[in-house]
DNA sequence: CATGAATGAGTTTTCATTCAT
DNA sequence: GATGAATGAAAACTCATTCAT
């Protein structure tokens, strides 16, 4: 997407790589963008502190690095699950299942998403740009089979977003998990809203 | 609420608190909490270093008191907004609205918001129970009159406080402003759903 | 003795002297010279930040001022016990015991007599000195008198000083107290050595 | 002792550390411990700031380390010489003699020793007790072979300690230097006292 | 006499990044 | 490719002292 990380020309760099980022991802979800260190990174992932830059441009990079990676991995589930449906209720359904999946999976990592704005705004837009895509698409499609009401598709992507995001905060990242009914009611109120006439 | 804040006990000394803390709300809604230095923040009030520490214990502290004034802000105005209601469904086109003045008006200051996440995360939280405990009331009290569905109101809240949060983010901050249509889409998710009978 | 303090001029300025002065002892024995503060002195003494500086030039001064203080009352209660005595003999076990007792009493603020060689080693040194002076003479009249070997006196002094002070370390401030026995066995150290004939 | 140094792997990194610790000792001896900055022992040292804390994790820990290195050698050299010795008399005698040469060598150095009360008290009881330790024994054994007088070697410890330390004080670092004369009297004041019959 | 708000120089410490080996 | 020592700018915070009221 970016040109954002440096070329490993051998297997063994590739490997290096790999142990570098994937120590990112970890020291990153445990102590935030701000908390993290480089020198932490390193050592988490077994290298030295010059091996780093020999990956990365530094640590802005590779924190953008794995936002996008992270963005592409939820937008690959959730639109994986509802392809699997035959309506748009059931994408619907499934979608959100996927997301709160995920979240789950990834809640640290999944928060840092949120530091990404103050980070780099362009890459914290384009991760939720990228995301709403797919639900402005769902949306505009069941319109037009007739499934969903006429609406602007857009701001319905961004409300179900909204949604998702909520829902995960309050029970899957502050009460520990987001039990059945709750999943349930969250679905029900993006299909048919707080239930009015 | 927390007692974060140091006494002045004069005149001269509460206008120069008011001075750090207006100086500490607009560099911070620039910069952003770890972006902003208290030099700075200093030098824009017009004060010296010295001067910060006289009222505020550090810049952590100074941070978390403007989010929780900032929380009061915002429960005050949207619900005096909705109090001027008769039914459910235009107390929470009134909320909505007042909402969105807000997050205009506001709109640097409301994004630091985000970053309290990593800061404190109780902090954090506060802000948004608090504000959710509005809606939820006022979502059970129309299920109790009949005037909305049956669900948990609990879920409903964090569900209305995703729209609101994901439509500003869209349309105010990222688009610049957010149109009356959209407002009114957002409104009608909130009350319909996505409109699946 | 050097002219460190200003002039209090009426009975209520010489009363806001003592109390700031009293503070300062106290707030000196418990934290050090480098661990107190003026504002802390202050705070002690009930009284503003400015008006310290209407008695003391500074922190250093009424530091040094405190020390001067202490020396002459250690040198008052030495030399009242010793001369009681009718003997040398009996002479150096009361001058003893009456700096132990003084060091008992002011444990705190004894200690910090160390910190004033950094301070001001001039203070430091004047303390000593006068203190020694009383003992150098003991010993030279009671050489003359023929109770005494014939030795230097100032050194004499020196040694005797030391044992003073690393008793009251060892046992004063480091164990609690100092019990009779070791109290003798310091004297008779005092008097004879470790005994070598 | 106690692991207060990080640690540098390779020679030269071990050669660094050694050019901060040396610097560390001739600023500490000449400023104190309070009146010396990291940033003056750096500049002492030819290294930038941040290499302080590459070896040392702050300069309260430099400090201790370098009492206790500092105890460990004076206990060597005083330990080295009274070996030589054939009977308690001539043991004392080479000890006193050693000491004298060490505080001569290391006037400032040595009186950093004192600061170390307020520091950090456990490390400065530490330095006493190890060295008094020697001198305890040394008077255990003397008096075991009936050469010395059946008094408590630990408070003839410390008195030994105190004369050696006021006689260094008063004739080493306020006169400049101590003539064999007074050495003579300190040794002769340990052994016989004033000279008591 | 007394106050206490204001000052600003100075201190310790952190950390992303560079570069010689 | 990999290392890890070295850098130095920048940050938060403290505190003795001043001075207008």
């Amino acid at each position: 997407m970016t040109a954002r990380s440096l070329s490993p020309s051998t297997a063994r760099g590739e490997a290096t790589r790999q142990k570098v980022l994937e120590a990112a991802e970890q020291v990153f979800g445990e102590k935030g963008y701000h908390g993290a260190s480089v020198t932490e990174i390193t050592r988490a992932a077994g290298v030295a502190q010059g091996t780093f830059y020999l990956y990365f441009p530094g640590k802005k990079e590779i924190f953008l690095d794995l936002v996008d990676a992270l963005g592409e991995r939820l937008r690959g589930v959730t639109l994986d699950a509802s392809a699997k449906a035959a309506t748009y209720a059931e994408a619907q359904r499934l979608g959100f299942s996927a997301f709160f999946d995920f979240a789950r999976t990834h809640r640290h990592v999944y928060r840092i998403i949120q530091e990404c704005d103050r980070v780099d705004p362009i890459t914290y837009r384009r991760f939720y740009s990228l995301l709403a895509e797919s639900y402005r698409r769902a949306q505009a499609d069941a319109t037009a089979r007739g499934e969903a009401a006429e609406v602007d598709p857009e701001v319905v992507a961004y409300c179900m977003l909204g949604v998702g995001h909520f829902v995960a905060l309050r029970y899957l990242f502050w009460d520990g998990d987001l039990g059945p009914e709750a999943e349930e009611t969250a679905i029900r109120f993006a299909q048919k809203g707080v239930g009015l006439d």
